[in-house]
DNA sequence: GACAAAATGACTCAAACGGGTTATAGAAAA
DNA sequence: TTTTCTATAACCCGTTTGAGTCATTTTGTC
């Protein structure tokens, strides 16, 4: 069977050797290369399953350097490695597109694993980073409050009102008449309780209706 | 040592009674009780470090029931138990509060490990799931894009607007006169590219401006 | 002190908006 | 069958808004 080829991107050289070394001797893995910085792997990238990246390094974090790599290795999986979690951090390799999240203490037969994980196409994510992003989620997510209790044309409406659309595009693009539009944005508004559209639309996006 | 107390709550009698074996006679743990449906549960629920939940429950489900055993059990956590992933209900489980989410197939070893996680207060999660709760991440996180270029008093009425301040209450908020309010909501548009309160109010939300 | 940004304020004007009321046709529910 | 709900449409009225121009004061920087 084909090994997971893997990559390291990793300053400390203690971590950085070790982590070659288990993947060397283990069965089913295979070090492709081991970096101390972006600026040194960049050019010298070769396709790999797995990137190993450490999400503190010097010039170039790994965070800002993702994007690089994804862009250089399109189906290459990136697995962040992080000393402590740092909301901030963690929150930005998220929305960079990274592939796992994984404390440097975790122990080899558990990086080995997440390493398969990932390959595979999961994220593992260490539980107590895993907490961090939960606790992320909930702060950022729309909160589905009450009803709404908006009619199929009225939430089409609303969608359109988000978009930018104002009464007359909004009816030509609806092909009814303009008198029509303002008669649905006005049960809009009883049905949500507010008074203009930017208080519709501010509603509408933070309880994720449109 | 203390071992960590475990309630199941699982209507699949093979597997409940399954992990309550591996539980009972694994150092370390101890299983308090297990119960088939959550109506049986609640009354009778007793302190424990950790409840396993299942998602599909015939009554009430396990995601409706989150709300109800946290409140009986506030220093418990709780760990769903899904049999495929299915974002809707990740989702709803990850805002009513659980603790972890790993898929029944799951190794006994490694739900005995999730258990450890979950009473650190860590939230383990399957990969397979972890995937899909980032990608509903990035759906629903605000995508901060350009530059806004807006100064302080500028971001302070747009955080108004979109709180749903007209300009007369937005004028009498800040000690200011109408006019000057007006003002501002211009430079606003004209940094933001948009003509209209709602386009401006969108933007704020969506690129968590505001 | 000179200069550039901000913040403040005022004026105009047409267009859009919010709040009412009323009405009709069709679908769904009682 | 009658009633309710929905989508459609029109009209009125007063207010707000968006866009433009201009002016003053404050603040910060060179």
């Amino acid at each position: 069977m084909k090994p997971i080829y893997v990559t390291i991107i990793e300053d400390h050289d203690d971590f950085r050797e070790g982590l070659n070394h288990v993947l060397q001797f283990t069965e089913g893995f295979s070090c492709v290369d081991a970096f101390y910085s972006v600026e040194e792997a960049l050019p010298r990238l070769q396709d790999s399953d797995v990137i190993l990246l450490d999400i503190h390094l010097p010039g170039r974090s790994g965070i800002e350097s993702i994007g690089s790599i994804k862009q250089k290795l399109p189906t290459s999986k990136i697995i962040m490695l992080t000393v402590f979690d740092d909301d901030d951090h963690v929150f930005k390799a998220i929305m960079a597109g990274a592939d796992g999240y994984i404390l440097k203490k975790t122990p080899p037969a558990q990086v080995l694993t997440a390493i398969q994980d990932a390959a595979q196409g999961g994220t593992p994510m260490t539980p107590y980073v895993a907490r961090k992003v939960l606790d992320l989620f909930k702060k950022y997510a729309p909160t589905p409050s009450k009803e709404h209790d908006l009619t199929e044309r009225e939430l089409e409406i609303l969608g359109q009102l988000v978009q930018g659309l104002d009464t007359i595009e909004l009816a030509e693009k609806l092909f009814i008449s303009r008198e029509t539009v303002r008669n649905h944005i006005k049960h809009i508004y009883e049905k949500l309780h507010v008074h203009s559209r930017s208080q519709a639309v501010a509603k509408a996006l933070k309880e994720g209706i449109a």
